[in-house]
DNA sequence: ACGTTATCTATTGATTTTGTAGATTTTATG
DNA sequence: CATAAAATCTACAAAATCAATAGATAACGT
């Protein structure tokens, strides 16, 4: 499960990449609108700010907006960002790579081979979507959300 | 990142299936070969126990056994026995689902449709791989871990 | 100068995670 | 039958994480 953290992060960013007018967003419009709660979207912003994805401008008709298109500001990056390593083993984590302790070998960790698979698919969709990706889609993808048999 | 919690339930449930000639095996030598603290491993013995995953046998000679053989029992099973849903939106949970109550449309929920396909992938690795094929992987599947460029 | 907006620092309460501790029950075996 | 070895059960606690709140400060446009 994803941080609520990340929830209002990325529903935030989103409102910026359609409101792309080149005008700041306000941090009380996102919050109203998305319904996250103010003060705490103020420190999500100013982490996505010092991160670099975002910037601001102060006093009357300030606000923020993306620093990039936001066809380059990928989902991974940002959930990594606020959640941490994408990885589900810190032995498989790029970024915040840390050896367990507790495994001899990695190379014959039966774990480590199994969630390595599931690190690879779970890294190749969010670092191949975007925020402008994820806004296309929702209107040609609704074929009623196919469920598999698991969870 | 998964618990610790499951990393052991994982790593015992291994030493299960190695040890497959229905003997049990006890705790204390699951917690020494995994350096698991053997009093937590005892409450995640009884877990998967609970869950149907083990039989147990009280008393001298007693220990543990799996209940199904290890080809019939996925990573998926486990994981989400210990760590609860494994889908990264309560939305997008089968076990647990639970609407998100700030959101709108499940259907033009753009997370949603993002970390649906994260969820599809992630349980295509784990309930397709059993604690058998976990452990027939290693020796074969030992190209240098090949990584990405992301976490 | 004024109000509006972002910025910063600190703190709180709740929940989850990771264990510990100790008493109890069951069972094989001598 | 007595004993020791094993699982079982219940309760608790320390630490970490998460979600959110509070209040003061700095920058900016008009």
């Amino acid at each position: 499960m994803i941080s609520q953290r990340a929830k209002y992060a990325l529903r935030a960013l989103s409102m910026l990449a359609r409101s792309n007018a080149g005008t700041p967003v306000q941090i009380p419009d996102i919050a109203e609108e998305q319904k996250i709660p103010k003060k705490f979207l103020e420190q999500i912003m100013l982490d996505l700010k010092r991160a670099g994805l975002v910037e601001s401008r102060r006093g009357k008709q300030g606000g923020y907006l993306l620093q990039r298109p936001a066809s380059e500001i990928t989902y991974g990056e940002v959930l990594r960002l606020i959640d941490g390593p994408i990885a589900p083993l810190p032995c498989l984590s790029i970024t915040a790579y840390k050896r367990c302790e507790d495994c001899r070998g990695e190379s014959d960790c039966e774990l480590r081979h199994v969630f390595a698979r599931v690190a690879d698919e779970t890294r190749a969709v969010l670092f191949s979507t975007s925020l402008a990706d994820a806004i296309a889609m929702p209107s040609n993808t609704c074929e009623p959300v196919e469920r598999r048999s698991n969870d």
